[in-house]
DNA sequence: ACTATATTGTACGCATTCGTACATTTTACG
DNA sequence: CGTAAAATGTACGAATGCGTACAATATAGT
């Protein structure tokens, strides 16, 4: 079984979304990470280092120095949670609100000029052989 | 048209392709970058940075450093180009050589164990629909 | 209630990753 | 031939990314 094509391939279309999707975050002023973090804490009350991690698929240890650089930035705070003293309240100030505002629509628009074109059918095609990957590669990581 | 899941399922997958083959390779006592350098210089008779940059889709930049830590372990050399003064030979030591072989066929035959169960069809259609998504992203680029 | 275990987030070290700038050399073109 | 443009690799700074260890706190099992 020659699998080593279809593993490039993923590899090559992974690089190729993150060149095209980094060059517009950093024109904007951010990084990817600190793009995906805004994105996730947008329109929302805040939430726990923990739920960041599980929506952007960061691993904590990465986390903190990129939540360190956008409280630097002024974009984010980190409060006491008033129910678990090991965890904080990550919440965006109105300026990162303000940023998401601007950032977070005309990167979307920027993507859906890539991802539009292939249309709904291809996409959820495309969903779900990867899926089928991920929980072979799952299912073997358990051993 | 909404690609988001598409697209988080693609990160979610390469990330699992990642840590499930990253934990074989740091359990040889190689990062990622050192084993697909080792893979590709395996068997050859040495070739410049650009080569192994083009195999291994590593930037160059990032390739300086990876060869160093490479060449400082004894795994390979940089000898002088003959033909080109700005370039180099990039080979393996026979130290490099012999973990190549020992290496190379046992991480294939680990990664074998998660894809081999998907069967070709699988793999062939993948790989289509990821090439699609992949030249979508680089014409869009293009602007 | 007590204690072993799990969870949450930080600290740290190491290696990558990328963009930019740079020196050297080669190539293309007039 | 001579020069502008391209190619090759390195240097550098900033920011991930990950594994491990760690302190503080919460939870579960008895």
């Amino acid at each position: 079984m020659n699998f080593l094509p279809t593993l490039r391939e993923l590899v090559k279309t992974f690089q190729a979304f993150d060149t095209y999707s980094g060059r517009h975050i950093r024109s904007l002023g951010l990084t990817t990470s600190q793009f995906d973090v805004i994105a996730t804490l947008g329109n929302t009350q805040g939430m726990s280092c923990r739920e960041i991690g599980e929506k952007t698929l960061m691993v904590k240890g990465t986390l903190t120095g990129v939540l360190d650089r956008l409280e630097k930035k002024g974009l984010l705070t980190r409060q006491e949670h008033p129910e678990d003293k090991r965890s904080f309240l990550i919440a965006m100030t109105p300026k990162g609100q303000a940023l998401f505002e601007k950032v977070f629509p005309a990167h979307l628009q920027y993507l859906e000029a890539a991802f539009g074109p292939l249309g709904e059918e291809t996409l959820l095609a495309l969903e779900k052989q990867l899926k089928t990957l991920r929980r072979a590669l799952e299912v073997s990581s358990q051993d």
